[in-house]
DNA sequence: CTGGGGATGGGGCCC
DNA sequence: TGGGCCCCATCCCCA
C-alpha cells in the first residue's frame, strides 16, 4: 500500500552514496536477525508504558512530567497533531474546528499538507529562505521541474522506488522496507524493523503484554491496545460532521462517509 | 453493514 | 548515525 503522503517533500537533489547502503547491508546482521530469542518484553517497561496507555489525561500528565516525549501535550495547540484534529473537544466541537484561528503551523508528520517535518528543518530552514535556482542534471522524481526553484538543501532518493528523503538516514530507514533485513525463525516472514519482528514474534507466542486496565484484556500491540480503550469511551474520538454520529476509529467514520450518509462536500 | 480485534507498515523523535 | 520506541494509518477478518 502506497505511503506516498509520508515521504518527505524533496528539497532539492543528491545523488545517493548507495555503494554506502549496500556496504552496510554486507555488514554483519544484527543479533536480534540471527535467529536469537527475541529477549522478552520487559513487564516493567510494559507496565510503565501501560499507565500511558490507560488514559488520556494520563497521557497528557505523564509526557508534562518528561516521559518518553515530555514535550509534547495535545493541551498546547502548537504541538497538536494533524490527525488529532478530528478529537472531540469539551465543547463539543471537533478538534479541527477549534484550530482554525491558529495561524501558526502545525508540528508534526510529513503528511501534514504544506508543513515542512522537523527532520526538514536543520537542512531546509535558514537556507530556504533564500532560494537559488538549481536545475538537476540526473532523472527528477515527481514534483520536481527543470528550471523551478528548488530549495537548497539535501536531497535523498530511494534506487528501488521513487520515494525520495530529506536525510540519508530516513532514507536507509526506508530501504529496509524493500530489503526486509528481518525474519522470523518461525515462519520465515521478513519484516523491515526488529520491533516489527518482536511484534510479530507475539503472535506467535501469543504474549500480550499490553493489557486494557478497563477489562484486563491483553493485546499484543500497544495501537491495538489504544483503538481497544476507545470501546470504553463514552464518547467515541471522531466525529461525522454530517450526522454527529460518533466512531471509536477514524476507519470507521471514513468508511461511514465513504458509505452514503454523509458525503463530504 | 457495523464494530472491534489482530497484524503490519512507516516516518518522526529521542537518546 | 543508528537503535528503540512512539504514534498513526490501514488492511483483513470475524462476530
Amino acid at each position: 500500500m502506497p505511503r506516498s503522503f509520508l515521504v518527505k517533500k524533496p528539497c532539492s537533489y543528491r545523488i545517493p552514496n548507495y555503494g554506502q547502503l549496500l556496504e552496510a547491508q554486507a555488514g554483519p546482521v544484527p543479533a536480534l536477525f540471527q535467529n536469537q530469542d527475541p529477549s522478552p518484553p520487559r513487564q516493567e517497561i510494559a507496565d510503565q508504558r501501560q499507565t500511558r496507555d490507560a488514559a488520556p489525561s494520563q497521557i497528557q500528565e505523564e509526557r508534562g512530567q518528561g516521559g518518553d516525549h515530555g514535550n509534547k501535550t495535545l493541551l498546547n495547540p502548537l504541538e497538536i497533531r494533524r490527525s488529532d484534529a478530528l478529537l472531540i473537544l469539551p465543547n463539543g466541537l471537533p478538534l479541527k474546528d477549534n484550530m482554525n484561528n491558529l495561524n501558526t503551523p502545525l508540528r508534526g508528520r510529513t503528511s501534514d499538507g504544506g508543513g515542512s517535518a522537523p527532520g526538514n528543518k536543520a537542512s531546509c530552514n535558514a537556507a530556504s529562505q533564500e532560494e537559488s535556482p538549481y536545475v538537476p542534471d540526473f532523472p527528477k522524481p515527481d514534483g520536481l521541474y527543470p528550471g523551478s526553484k528548488i530549495r537548497n538543501c539535501r536531497y535523498f532518493s530511494c534506487p528501488h522506488c521513487s520515494k525520495s528523503y530529506g536525510s540519508l538516514g530516513a532514507l536507509k530507514m526506508h530501504i529496509r522496507t524493500h530489503t526486509l533485513p528481518c525474519a522470523c525463525r518461525i515462519c520465515g516472514k521478513a519484516f523491515s524493523r526488529p520491533w516489527l519482528l518482536q511484534g510479530h514474534i507475539r503472535t506467535h507466542t501469543g504474549e500480550k503484554p499490553f493489557s486494557c486496565y478497563h477489562c484486563g484484556r491483553g493485546f499484543a500491540d500497544r495501537s491495538n491496545l489504544r483503538a481497544h480503550l476507545q470501546t470504553h469511551s463514552e464518547v467515541k474520538r471522531y466525529r461525522c460532521p454530517g450526522c454527529g454520529k460518533t466512531f471509536s476509529r477514524i476507519s470507521l467514520l471514513t468508511k461511514h462517509r465513504d458509505g452514503c450518509c454523509c458525503p463530504v462536500s
